[in-house]
Order: C-alpha cells, then sequence, then structure tokens
DNA sequence: GCATACTGCGTGCGCCGCGCACGCTACTCT
DNA sequence: AGAGTAGCGTGCGCGGCGCACGCAGTATGC
C-alpha cells in the first residue's frame, strides 16, 4: 500500500524533532564560538544574516517567536559583541539589529560546519543522486506541509 | 561548485529546526487529543509505541532525556488514562510503562496524520519519485551526521 | 497646533520543563 | 546476613518563554 511511503518519511523526520538531536547538532555547529551561541540564539543570528539588518519585530514574527524574547538573545548576543544596535535613521523610536563582523563570522562558520557534516554523510552518494536528493528535500519543506 | 548541495540540504532542515514550525506540526497532529498529548509527552508515547512496555530508564535513553522527565511524563499520561504502570514481575522496585488502549489509538491517530500530511504534499509528485525520495530520505537521516 | 490614539521597545512576573541530587525500596553478590 | 548497586519518584534551582505593563516616539483628527 502506498500509505507506506508517508509512514517512511515520518518516521525519518522523527529523528530530527528529537530533543536531544537537536541539541547535540547545534553543539556541534556553535563548538568554540563562546557562550552566546546556542541552540537559543542561533535563529537570531541566522534571521539576520538572511534578510539583514532589521527591526526587533520584524525578526520576532520570522522566527515565531515572542518581541521579548528576540529582545533577550539580542541582549546576550550584544554583550558578547555578536551583535549591535543601531537607532533607524527613520523611526527614532526603533532600533535595528545588526550583526558585528564577529556575528557575521560565527554564522558562517556554523553554516560551513553543517554543510560539510551533510557533504561528509553523502560522500558515498552517487554526485548526481545527491543533488536531486538536495532539489526534492527542498521541493518538499518548502511546498510542503510544514511551511503554512 | 559541489559545496552548494550541503548549503542547501542545510537551508531545508533549518525549517524543521525552527521552535514554532515543530510547536505547529505538533498541534495539527495532537488536535483534539486532550491537554495531556503534546509536544512534551508525545515522545513518550511514540517511544512505547516502537518498542511496547518498558522501564522508564529504558525509554529515558531512547528519547535523549532524564529519567526524572520520563517520571513527570509519565504521570501525567497516566492522570490522562493513556498510561499504564505496571509492575515488572521480574523485579518489584521496577515498574514497567505500557499503553492504555487510548493510549495506542492516540498514536495512530497522531501518526495517520503525519502521514497523511506527507502525502498530501507528495500527491503531485511521480510515484516512483517519491519512493525513491523516502528511502533516500530515510539513509540520509540514519547514516547520516545527526544520529551518532 | 495640540490632544489622543497608536507603534516599537524593554522589563517584571509567573509558568513550565529540565537536570541534578537525594531518599527509599528491592535486588545481587560474597 | 550485610554491603553495594539498580530502579524509581520528588524537591530544588535554573533558564526560556509569553503576557502585560510602562516609556518614548509617531501618526491622526479636529
Amino acid at each position: 500500500m502506498p500509505n507506506d511511503v508517508g509512514h517512511e518519511i515520518a518516521d525519518a523526520l522523527g529523528t530530527l524533532l528529537k530533543r536531544s538531536t537537536r541539541e547535540q547538532i547545534y553543539r556541534r555547529l556553535t563548538e568554540g564560538l563562546g557562550e552566546a551561541v546556542d541552540e537559543v540564539t542561533y535563529p537570531v543570528l541566522s534571521g539576520l544574516a538572511r534578510t539583514g539588518p532589521r527591526s526587533a519585530a520584524g525578526l520576532a514574527d520570522e522566527i515565531g517567536l515572542d518581541r521579548s524574547g528576540v529582545t533577550r538573545r539580542a541582549t546576550r548576543l550584544e554583550e558578547a559583541g555578536l551583535l549591535r544596535r543601531e537607532p533607524d535613521p527613520a523611526d527614532r523610536r526603533a532600533t535595528l539589529l545588526a550583526l558585528t563582523e564577529a556575528g557575521r563570522a560565527a554564522i558562517h562558520t556554523t553554516r560551513q560546519r553543517l554543510a560539510a557534516h551533510i557533504e561528509d554523510s553523502l560522500a558515498s552518494w552517487p554526485p548526481g543522486e545527491a543533488q536531486t536528493f538536495a532539489r526534492q528535500l527542498h521541493r518538499f519543506l518548502d511546498h510542503g506541509p510544514f511551511t503554512a
């Protein structure tokens, strides 16, 4: 029965939903980058790297968090020198969150590490197969049941 | 450059690592199943469904959690009638955690829902492509950098 | 032009889940 | 039989989160 495909994918994705798995991933990715970079603050760095400097409210919407959480995480990153608050020239009540050079380096390092881990596990695959798999995974997660 | 494959997969997986995404997934899966079934208690149900009745310590190892957490989650599920504690006949200090009929029904419902969501998003794919994708995903996550 | 409503940010508060450490019961081994 | 160990449950402190409030700055209506 074709229902097996759904269950097989569900089982596979269950691995990623496990708390301990995610913790280990983040631990490896952020190793040696200082105390401030961890599973909690990573989405802030990642979101800023994607879109450039922006307000706390906009970032909160993107990462699905309350603005207070963004404020606290930003404070931690600011104290560690990875993030800088600069006043919005167009609106004096707003403060833009921007990565410092160290912050850009940190997110770059983590992204490189994750990509390297992934490519290691794909090393034994036929190259064409790996690329089609990457495209399919991207399509599945973007237009799938996990984005709406 | 082949490095793009790693980054593309990394970006795709980032979606699943987002807190809000996981919350929405669990919210959909456990809708209408009672207050006791949520993101926190789900791994207990899932683990028991996979392996049958077992001790709290073994379950804690599997889901990567402290035994105290398993105890508390099991208590919540027990009060909701989804889980039953039965004494281990071979060891009177041990208590086996076992799903009740309602617990089995709950985990079955969530699994069916998740599989249905996944298959909906795969409906437009060529059938062979979906199956090979499922196999590749399974292989990637099991023998990949996320299991060790 | 001024009063009022609104927006954006930071902070205090309470809640909840977690890991750690302790106590208790039961088993094991010599 | 006694010492050490394994299994479980609970009290405690920590940390992240959402909510609600206060403050500063902006927009609107008259």
